[in-house]
DNA sequence: CAAGGTGCATCAGTGCCATAATACAGCGCG
DNA sequence: CGCGCTGTATTATGGCACTGATGCACCTTG
């Protein structure tokens, strides 16, 4: 009803930065396909390329025509250094916040682990 | 342009939640009118409404036609517990998968308080 | 009663998103 | 070379959420 649906290619894009930091595409491996990735994933392969096309920009993949797209050695570490910065600038000092509203401390925190 | 990350009366409805829960609006007391909030907000008043329309819909603030909109008493602590319970629920698990996975932990987020 | 403020309903417009159907360009392999 | 696999460009279309302008019903106040 709300805003829960995120555009589907943020949502892949997620998906798939999180499986490269965890190695679950490994530095110098191939992506799936995007036709393969699609199917998969039950979306269109356009809907798919746009989600690739943000980690070809960002140089975290090599796109060879004809053959596929690798991941960049050192794409995850660079990778989880960017989405880390991102998160302690941007997202924490709001969520500090908001949790301090909602009267939520780390022991809330570690009864919900 | 016109498309924010987030939806104008999703960031009104969050604004306006915190000033409940911080006693900005008091219990008892009127909410802005739809207008003066939305002037002042540099909205447009439906969309200021649509905003508002959740908290009538939640019980938090009870309308009286012609007048305005009033927070309900016990508003505050029951938007608290609410949020409280999603965060918990909904939000904690995902952000504590997503920490570990950037590598962030306690001292990285005092480190930013 | 008249006037101004309140919320709210209706209708219309806009832009992003997702999908679809093709078509094209490059590469590897038999 | 021929075939099948890659990514990519093009165009078109439908859906849906968000926003916007106008007008109406209701209440209080003087």
């Amino acid at each position: 009803m709300t805003q829960q649906s995120r555009p589907v290619y943020l949502k892949l894009r997620d998906q798939i930065a999180a499986a490269i930091i965890e190695g679950v595409y490994a530095e110098g491996e191939m992506l799936p396909s995007v036709r393969a990735f699609a199917a998969e994933q039950g979306a269109n392969p356009l809907t798919v390329a746009k989600a690739y096309q943000q980690f070809q920009a960002d140089g975290l993949v090599e796109v060879q025509r004809g053959v596929g797209m690798y991941v960049v050695a050192g794409a995850a570490e660079k990778l989880r250094r960017s989405e880390r910065e991102q998160f302690l600038a941007e997202e924490w000092p709001e969520l500090r916040l908001r949790m301090k509203r909602l009267d939520i401390d780390a022991a809330d925190l570690l009864a919900h682990s």
